[in-house]
DNA sequence: TATTTGTGAAACCAAATAGTTGCACATATA
DNA sequence: TATATGTGCAACTATTTGGTTTCACAAATA
């Protein structure tokens, strides 16, 4: 049913997140991941689904052992998201670069 | 009850990245917030306590009307969650520069 | 071949989520 | 003062979520 995920919907998830953040290193089976957790390996199976349906993950199967890497490209999608907001702390942070400057002035 | 919020959490809902869009540029106050969107105005008026609740935004009453704006400085912490991945994609462009290169060299 | 191992998917469940309607209350305005 | 306006909060509801248990099945291994 689910047709789109999203992904900031997707690294909502602290348990998603850290999965993210684990296999950023190095792909790991879905079985060395949820060895890293208090959850089963189930849980892990549709978190890794979810991350999957966002394109956040991609799979490589060997043998019967599935690894999952993580698609950096897509983050980039979250930084691209932040960039205007980043625009506008930039811009706060010259202003104050402009205070500091006028007081050095003024102790002048 | 809710005690501690996660900015994640917090972004993870459309209406929600939008209302931050939208005061982003000048703070506003929740009638204004909500004649931009279709639900009412007491789902945003949730809305902005959820967003309140992890810093994302803060209130200033003037009168009867309160004016909602963005902690932009709160937005950082997105970004610097996103810092080691951004390392990881910056690490694979400079590879790939240097296949670029190696391919320049190769020609020549 | 029989068994173990690695995996995904279905069925079920408690909790959380986003929305609604209805209210209370303070501040403007007539 | 009476009314209109701007707001938050509580109660209720349908849906989604993250988790569990149980199962099916293919690939290794004995």
């Amino acid at each position: 049913m689910e047709s789109r995920r999203d992904i900031f919907q997707a690294i909502a998830d602290p348990t998603r997140r850290a999965i993210i953040a684990l296999i950023a290193i190095q792909a790991m089976t879905p079985g060395a991941i949820a060895d890293h957790f208090d959850t089963t390996r189930q849980a892990v199976s549709k978190h890794l689904r979810i991350l999957t349906e966002c394109d956040l993950i991609s799979q490589n199967q060997e043998g019967r052992e599935i690894y999952y890497q993580l698609e950096i490209k897509k983050m980039k999608e979250i930084d691209q998201w932040l960039d205007p907001f980043r625009r506008i702390w930039e811009a706060r942070f010259n202003q104050l670069d402009n205070v500091l400057a006028n007081m050095k002035k003024t102790k002048k």
